[in-house]
DNA sequence: CCTGAAAATAGAACCGC
DNA sequence: GCGGTTCTATTTTCAGG
């Protein structure tokens, strides 16, 4: 990890599909050279893959809301969270809440449904968001020499 | 917004830098077909973009935490939140605490500093993560007429 | 939405530092 | 190990139907 690794991820950060050789253009090397170190990073799991960034309110997906759950049986939650599409994130917390999930539904009505049958794993606060100024922000980069 | 849209989407959520010629072979469309269908998705803004999904323990950033913030002034709180490379993202809230943050930090010391900064902004509470159990899920594609 | 040709790109083999 | 050159296969783009 140098600063040529920092700067194709940054060039990867802001379209994941920009064709390899653009990137070299763009830094100054030969298309081989930055294809071998996309595949290297990709190997050694700095980069885990790409995703397409789709808007949710076009998908009909108008409501976000972030949920907390004091919960005791955390396996049985993040099952029911991995088979559950309306979970986008879900995430085990230190404190008296021990899990935080993120849910994005068509609407009140089925945000509510999805609390009901949440709400058998444990106690349950709910916070629906009203806007999001930043969201899917990128990953500052160091250069470290160990990765 | 039909079902080979769809398709299209679904499997752009997997690999978003699989080639248009793949997806084609994929559904059984000829490459012209599925490069103006991806063309038009973008345009219309379903497809706001594509990220590259980066290691953030492998990028040196092990902490993961949300904040709620109980702030009286959201447009500030907005402005420090984007220039802040920790804050990944940002929603605001109903309800009490009326904001929450999203960060990545080095070390719970990089955390508490930015804590100490963030309490400027109002009331804070913090909730530091343990594990994830799913982070970025793809979000799931209803077809409607409208879209 | 398909076909077909031209341009651009990706991947592999090989060379030199 | 790391990058450059060259060659080949694949992919993309753009014409026309």
């Amino acid at each position: 990890m140098d600063q040529i690794d920092a700067k194709i991820i940054t060039l990867l950060q802001q379209n994941a599909r920009i064709s390899i050789s653009q990137i070299g253009r763009l830094i100054n090397m030969t298309q081989p050279a930055v294809g071998e170190r996309v595949r290297k990073l990709e190997d050694r799991g700095i980069i885990k893959g790409y995703q397409v960034v789709l808007d949710p309110e076009k998908l009909g997906k108008q409501i976000m809301a972030y949920i907390l759950i004091q919960t005791e049986n955390c396996g049985n939650l993040v099952e029911f969270c991995n088979q559950s599409p309306e979970v986008i994130e879900a995430h085990q917390l230190s404190g008296q809440f021990n899990f935080i999930i993120k849910v994005m539904t068509e609407s009140m009505q089925t945000l509510n449904s999805f609390l009901h049958t949440c709400s058998k794993y444990g106690f349950t606060t709910t916070m629906t968001v009203l806007s999001s100024p930043t969201d899917t922000k990128a990953l500052p980069i160091e250069i470290t020499e160990s990765n």
